[in-house]
DNA sequence: CTCCGGCGGTGGATTAGTTGCCATGAAATG
DNA sequence: CATTTCATGGCAACTAATCCACCGCCGGAG
């Protein structure tokens, strides 16, 4: 944990406070338009005052990649905002299998499932990349939001975002086959994180097979298959941990509508 | 849509100012025991003074069984309290295949998924029994949220819970079979809707085969055959409209654990 | 009474996806 | 340099689940 006068903390705050300029992003898996905007950032419609002030009450915390900043089944209090770095928020069932919800960027928060509550956590998150997080305590939320209405809007749009990439995600699961959900991924990566290079779009993103398995609900192996398949069709070719598109247009079609 | 004076809106709206008193609760897919104890209601925290002057910037309106009361796809404004009957909320893929988010009852509130912004509905609801809604526009909700913190507090626990809601049927969806969801959503049934006879549970809501199927997201087909299994096994038996449970310890084995 | 639409129930063919295992190469670790 | 770990890839057997088609039943409406 970093003391507050630290210089690495204060650089870290600085991108915070600024972070509605920052072009911050989330990963999911979502066919909402809506969500290709980005989410809403939280201090976003804070004066740098009231982010200070905010930040203030908060913990700061450093995390390195594959650290657990929560676990499921853990007591919980307070959101973590993330002031840089990536958190992955999945959930393991107890027969192993493991989905990723989301992977969260700076200026969101993650969490909960609670703001305020002293429950258990029902996901857990982990470092995708060394991560600085700020904590803030379900205690120092409320009395934070009873002086400060924007913030509460803030927490408003943030649950609201969620609700829709769960609830998007949830779609995704129970109405797309794992070909669809995949293709619809990889576009969104392209979206995301994707180069392009002429006519085609690189991903440059370290994410293993197993990344992508958790992200649409599936194994693995049924993801090598699937884009060994789309390799094979031309629709993309992978070069060491990087995926190249060539036919935006046929992974749009094989998305299955809208 | 029935006048503010009306005997019949007047009942309505005694039921919802007193609605914290009554055992409302949401059906919905989860594992999560702390939705057991049931949704927060919007207007729970809330004087009977304020309770009314909610009211009063709403639009009641009348919603029968079958009826649609949004689409995606089409614009919103604001939400739906859900004044009395039973709002079931759900998405259609373009292929066809559906799946339902939860079933909403008094007390909570649907529509959105923003609660502000005129964005495009990414779900619908349709009445699953007659029911008596409230729409409070987005902007009638700025307004009230600014000179009533207890509103906005309702509703960052309303979307707390529905996050958590959608996050457990992701969750689900994205981990379990089939059959595992099946077993699960009967427990919950039991839970829900379950009348003890004896050392058995009876549902007798009027739930179809597809009512089931969309909820587990599968096929009416599969469900049927999943439900003549369980039936094989003596773990429950079927009357006309009505399931009885004998083996609640069989289905939560097969639940596949938490 | 008859017709009709929704619901439950079956069956068979097909496929999507899993499980388990083993091989390989690259990268990290000692 | 030697060793281990991890990501990818391939394969065979298996089963969960879908899809399509059809059938009979029942309750409601004309």
């Amino acid at each position: 944990m970093l003391s507050p006068q630290a210089s690495g903390a204060s650089r870290a705050t600085g991108s915070l406070l600024l972070s509605n300029t920052a072009p911050a992003q989330a990963l999911l898996l979502t066919e909402n338009a809506a969500l290709a905007n980005g989410p809403p950032l939280l201090l976003q419609r804070l004066s740098l005052k009231e982010r200070e002030e905010v930040l203030k009450e908060g913990q700061r915390r450093v995390v390195y990649r594959g650290k657990m900043l929560f676990s499921q089944g853990t007591p919980h209090d307070g959101i973590f905002l993330i002031e840089s770095g990536r958190i992955r928020v999945f959930y393991i069932a107890p027969s192993g299998r493991e989905i990723t919800l989301a992977y969260w960027h700076a200026g969101n928060f993650v969490g909960g499932p609670e703001l305020f509550g002293q429950g258990m956590h029902v996901w857990s998150g982990v470092a995708a990349a060394n991560s600085v997080v700020v904590h803030l305590s379900g205690k120092a939320l409320r009395g934070l939001i009873a002086r400060m209405p924007a913030l509460a809007i803030g927490l408003i749009e943030g649950l609201t975002f969620k609700g829709k990439c769960y609830s998007a995600l949830a779609q995704m699961l129970g109405t797309r086959s794992v070909t669809e959900r995949l293709a619809h991924l990889l576009l969104h990566l392209c979206d995301t994180y994707g180069v392009p290079e002429g006519d085609t779009v690189a991903i440059g993103t370290a994410l293993t097979h197993a990344d992508l398995a958790h992200m649409v609900g599936a194994t693995r192996q049924w993801v090598t298959i699937s884009l060994k398949r789309l390799q094979a069709q031309g629709i993309l070719s992978t070069e060491k941990s990087k995926i190249v598109v060539h036919q935006l247009d046929a992974l749009h079609a094989m998305r299955g509508g809208t």
